[in-house]
Formats: C-alpha cells, sequence, structure tokens
DNA sequence: CCGCAAGGATTACGCCTGTAACCTGAGCTG
DNA sequence: CAGCTCAGGTTACAGGCGTAATCCTTGCGG
C-alpha cells in the first residue's frame, strides 16, 4: 500500500479527525499546501481507488475515513528506511544521531527513560 | 540534492569503495539489481548531472566518485522521515519500535548501552 | 591510414506523481 | 418541469524516475 508525500497530507488530516469531507479535508490541508480544491480531490480519488481511505454517504455528503492504520504506515515507512540506510537494525540509526545531530540532553533522559521502561516491561 | 533510491544503490557501491570504473559498479550492482549495463549508465550520468558524484580519467578509464558524503545523505533522509512522521523526534521514533517491532532483548542492551555512553560522553 | 570494438553520452519511453480543469448527476428554484 | 448549482468523479498534462536502446567517439589492430 503505497502512499505518496502528497497523499500522505491527506492521510493525516482524516487519521487525526475523521470522517471528514472534502471540505473538511481542504481546510486542514489546503494552505499549508497551497493546493486548490481539484488537487485535493484527485489525491482523495487516488487514496480510494487504492482502498487505502473509504467514503460513507452520510447525511447527503459523501465523508472519507482511513482504511489503514497510522501505525501500519508509519511502521512500513520507517523499517524501509532502516533496511535502506541502518542494515534494518535501529540502534544504528539511533547512534548515527547521537553522532550527527548532537542530541540535545533532554532527549537523551527521554530515550535513557524510555530504554529502561523497556527493559523492565519486556 | 536528491537522490532517488535506484541512484542510492549506485551510491552504497561508490561509498564502500572508490573510485570504480563502470564495469566494476556493474559487478557491485548489477546482480542484486537485475539491472542492464545501459541502466547502470543512465544512473551513473544522472548523478554525474547533479554533481552527486564525479568522474576522473584515470588510466584511460573512466573513475567514480561520490562526491557528497554518506552520513549526510543519511542525515537528510532520517531527518525528514522524523520530520515527517515523528514530529522531528528521534524518541517516538525509538517507542514507535518498541511497541509495533518488538525489539529484541539483545536490540534493548544494546540501546542501552549506547544511551548510557552517550549520557556519560555528553 | 581505415575500420572496428569498447566506453561513454544522448535519446526514448512508459508509469507514477503533483497539479489541475472539465464533466455529470442530483437536488434547489422559479 | 427546465434550468442552475454544487459535490463528486473523470480526464489531462507536464515533469520525474526506472529501465533501456541507440548514437558517437576514440584508441587499437591490420
Amino acid at each position: 500500500m503505497n502512499i505518496t508525500q502528497a497523499e500522505s497530507r491527506i492521510m493525516d488530516a482524516l487519521w487525526s479527525r475523521q470522517p471528514l469531507t472534502v471540505d473538511e479535508i481542504m481546510a486542514e490541508v489546503a494552505e499549508p499546501q497551497g493546493w486548490g480544491e481539484a488537487t485535493v480531490k484527485t489525491l482523495i480519488n487516488r487514496l480510494l481507488k487504492r482502498k487505502a481511505i473509504r467514503s460513507d454517504r452520510i447525511e447527503g455528503r459523501a465523508r472519507y475515513a482511513p482504511v489503514i492504520q497510522r501505525a501500519d504506515y508509519v511502521q512500513a515507512e520507517s523499517q524501509s528506511l532502516l533496511n535502506r540506510l541502518f542494515d534494518g537494525q535501529l540502534t544504528p540509526l539511533v547512534a548515527h544521531f547521537a553522532q550527527h545531530r548532537a542530541l540535545s540532553a533532554d532527549e537523551i533522559k527521554q530515550l535513557k527513560t524510555l530504554i529502561a521502561d523497556l527493559d523492565d516491561g519486556g
């Protein structure tokens, strides 16, 4: 289920609130992207065609709702990046960021807590 | 400096060893991808045109070498993913993997060590 | 000096993507 | 009931990308 970058703007809107009409999606998405209504409609229809979203007619208006889950999409994208750049491993990615984008002390603390919890919980 | 997925296979070859002739790149890249020589040449030329790699004529043969650094590419790709999916933060990505792709005990240990070192060093 | 092969550059082409205009059918208005 | 309007669907088009064939050039063998 490939979702392009432009399409993902639509998905974001629907993941944060659903179901939405075209107008409501427009309101969420048009200004930041500078898209016309026609563009939004096209993206919606491509997503429909690929069954990434579904349309239900409610009170006479078409309302769109995501079919695929955000977590699945995020998972697929992240894993793909990991596979392409970090040999599928999470640790090298974290290590990379540690070296190249100086993690703030706060971020390090967050990570530490997270890992500690994992170790506990798992 | 956008590098497409297909092009990145060429870059990988050059990042691991450089400079390489077309034949040498072919040897690294052709089989896994199933590409013909023409395809590899096209990708090389697109990378040349965008100055992602450079060609030096050595001993009568063109040898290609990366101009952009792997770390920069990795950084750009990773940051872009983080921005798109995790609000630019590293911790949520790690948390996502923790939830959705059960990290192995070993991975958790690696991460723990890494974070501990960071905390030390920083 | 002439033709040929190998290497390198140019052109091709179909699909995907971003962007959008146009068409159509169902309800509102006179 | 005839037109108008608006929501929704269909078609369009240019540029990028994956994949490749074709063309050109230059050094080597005769």
